[in-house]
Formats: C-alpha cells, sequence, structure tokens
DNA sequence: TCAAAAGTGTTAGATTTACACCCATGA
DNA sequence: TCATGGGTGTAAATCTAACACTTTTGA
C-alpha cells in the first residue's frame, strides 16, 4: 500500500527565489512581470512548482538553472509562507530562498528572454501576492549572513577592489562604513588575498586587486574548532 | 475554473512542533513514541498534516492546541524541511515550528494521555526522519533568539528569581554565566520588574520574585525606535 | 595642475570579562 | 553553628567608533 496518508489533502507547493545582485554600488534583486494568470502583469518574483519527485532545495536549485542557465551558487532557505489566501487563484504554500549570483553572469539579452529585471532594492514596487515581504526578509537574512560568513563574494566578480567590496557591505547594509575601519578588518581576515593585479578602471591611481581564497577560509574554520 | 495550476502536483505538508520546556535547570523538549505507520514506535515530534483551509501558522497553532489545550503561546517558524525521501512512507515536506510553554501548564496526565514526554535537550534519542535535525535548529533559533528578545519568560512562572532565569539562560545556551554580570545586565534591563514577594522554596534566606512587564518592554521598544 | 579615488594609525569611549566575599536563615 | 543559596562592585582587557591627511596619475 502506497498511500500511508491518504486521508489527508496534498496542497500545491512552490518555490519562489531572491535572486541577488551587485551592480553600480546597489544591491538589486531579479524581478518580472508575472507570466501566469492569476495576478498576470504583477511584479514578481521568479517561482516554479515544487515537483513530487524532488526535495525543496533541489527544486530551488532548478529554478535558479531554468532563469538564468546558472548553478553551483550560494542559496539559502528564506522561510516558507503559507496563508491560506497568498495566492489569489488556489492555495499554494511557497517556500522562498535567496540566491546570490554575479551580475556578470546573466547577460541583458537573458533578462529579455526571460523577461526580468535587476531593480534596486530599495525601490522594489508593489509585488504579486506575499514576494515583497519575502524580498525584506530575505535582505535581513543576507545582512546577519554576511556579517558572520563570507558571503559576499558570490555577489563580486572574481578579482575585486576593496573600495568595491566595502560598497557591497555598505548595499546589503543600507549605512556607510568607515574606510579605514572596514580595511582594518579586512586586513585580519587571511581569506581575502591582495592579488599584485591593479585595477584602473575606477581610479587614475589604480587599487590593488583582492581574491577570496576559500581554503583559507576553510581552514580558517577547522582552526578556530 | 478553480484549477489554475491543474498541471502541477500536489504534496502532502505537515507541520512538526518542537516544544520546549524549562524543568529543574534543564532545556526540555517534549516527544513521543510515533503512533503511526510508517515508523511507528521511532521517537517522534508531534505533527500534523496541514489542511486546505488553514495557514501554515494556524496549523502549527492547532497542533500544539490539539497535544497540550495550550494556546496564545509563541511560537516561531524554524524551516522547511523537504528531502524526497525525509518520510519512507510518502511524500511529505514538513515545516517545523518550535514553542515554548511552561511545563506547569502541561500536566502528567495530559502527557500520558498523549504518549509524549519531556526529554532533556542534551539528551534527545535517535528519531523519525529528520526531526532531530529540526530539534538542533531550532535550539539554534531559540539561542539567537533569546539573545535579543524576552522570550525566555514564556518559559517560566509567571513570578521568578533571578537564579531561575540565569539557569534558564544557561540552559538554552549550555554554558554557564557569570553571576555578577548576569544580575548587572538584568538590572538594565526595565521590564523585568521587581516584586515584593519572596520566594522560600529553594533558599533559606529567600529570593526576591521577579516578573517580566510586557507593557514596559513594548514602551522601551518603542523609544528605541 | 588639479580633481578623484586609494591608501594609511591613533585615541577615547564603550563593552565585556574576570573575580571574592558577606548575608540571612532553617535545620 | 553551619551549610546553603542570595546578593553585591571594581578593575583590566578588549572591542568599537571617530577622525584627516598624503599619494598617484590621467585628463
Amino acid at each position: 500500500m502506497t498511500s500511508y496518508y491518504f486521508e489527508h489533502q496534498k496542497i500545491y507547493l512552490s518555490v519562489d527565489c531572491i535572486i541577488f545582485g551587485f551592480e553600480a554600488n546597489k544591491l538589486k534583486v531579479l524581478i518580472g512581470k508575472r507570466q501566469m494568470d492569476p495576478g498576470r502583469g504583477e511584479w514578481s518574483l521568479y517561482g516554479g512548482f515544487v515537483r513530487n519527485d524532488e526535495g525543496i532545495d533541489e527544486a530551488a536549485k532548478r529554478t535558479l538553472y531554468e532563469l538564468t542557465g546558472i548553478r553551483n551558487v550560494f542559496m539559502s532557505q528564506v522561510s516558507a509562507f503559507g496563508n491560506v489566501d497568498r495566492d489569489p487563484g488556489e492555495r499554494v504554500v511557497s517556500i522562498a530562498y535567496y540566491a546570490l549570483i554575479n551580475v556578470a553572469d546573466y547577460s541583458a539579452k537573458q533578462q529579455k528572454d526571460h523577461g526580468v529585471e535587476w531593480v534596486n532594492i530599495d525601490e522594489i514596487p508593489e509585488m504579486f501576492s506575499d514576494h515583497k515581504e519575502m524580498v525584506q526578509k530575505a535582505r535581513k537574512l543576507l545582512q546577519r549572513k554576511i556579517k558572520h560568513e563570507p558571503v559576499g563574494f558570490q555577489l563580486l566578480p572574481h578579482l575585486f577592489t576593496l573600495t568595491q567590496l566595502q560598497r557591497l557591505y555598505e548595499a546589503v547594509n543600507g549605512e556607510e562604513l568607515d574606510k579605514r575601519n572596514f580595511r582594518k578588518r579586512v586586513k585580519e581576515m587571511d581569506f581575502i588575498e591582495k592579488t599584485d593585479l591593479i585595477d584602473k578602471l575606477t581610479s587614475k591611481r589604480g587599487a590593488v586587486l583582492y581574491r577570496f581564497n576559500k581554503k583559507m577560509y576553510e581552514a580558517d574554520l577547522n582552526f578556530k574548532l
């Protein structure tokens, strides 16, 4: 007998992705106009239904992949959202996930093809259902995460300047940081490696490029335990 | 037409409750032997299926109420758990919630009737499915929560001594605290009110009883904004 | 030559931690 | 009278926050 729980009700289960990117010193989210009823045309997160043969984390990864072609990036569950009437069409419980991607990995063409675009986190419009709430909650979680773990690098190019890194932290937390204090703290993080390359794009003088050394980070972690 | 999403699959959705209590200076969780197949007889959290006509938060509250007869206590979502094979019987996605109750509100008789009992958080046995993981995660969240918000009072009687309060914090975080530093910090919290009552149960000298003043706490919050 | 971004240390204040003795009382 | 848990303050160390000037170079 395969139906132990036959007397109970099944429910539509979806995932919604809050896809964060960092561009022009702003934290952005990838959103688009909803392309299905109900709610067609409203601003919406990109999402999809969970299939019976995949885990919820996989469903989130698959959804991200279908939209962006990107795999193997940082994703983390935000929360399940399940008010009875959150979806005007039918009862759907949705699990929100946030993802961090490098905007350079997602071309303007791809955005057009899927009808999505990067919107500044501080300028999110009204959105379908509870999607805006999902975005706010995801941001809070990202703020906490980035304070303790080096996830920020997922939002930056492989090589970056300290000013870029600072702007990223400022964008995530929505507050300015002191340059000297910031650089002091970064210097104490062995997993942020100075390279001998110089970026000349944003200043005449040029700024040293750094990179994130994952192995160093993991060694650090072991050391601390 | 009521089925916008007919081409997608529905899934069993459940809630599982991590019910915390505080007794004999230990943080405890209410667990019982599972009374249904599959997994009958394994240690398990108390849970239930989400109905189509209730939100997930309500489902969690209802589940807690069905077990304990207790309403209006602090509950908070832990996370959704949704590996494909997490339930050996069928595909079930479960949303874990933790609750804080005063053990005095749940009699030994009630426990027997429902076949559940308080188990020390540090002595949780192997459990059905991913329930142990849920407990660990809930504890982490509780630790964070209690650091920033006065949720601990939900686990204590209405009146309590400072030593009791300290033991609670120690039990939650699994580490001893310095008595003087602890009391210093408590003194700065205006919402912890001294009463003129004395507890003579645990010491010959007697200890002053305190109580949590919710209104004070909320006034404090407003003040800080 | 000057505008624009990169880079660099010190100090005061706030917070956190460590630590030891007296008090009141019931048995 | 003494064993038990209740109650109290200070000083060192650490962490955090504030702050201003020099360097380099392309336009």
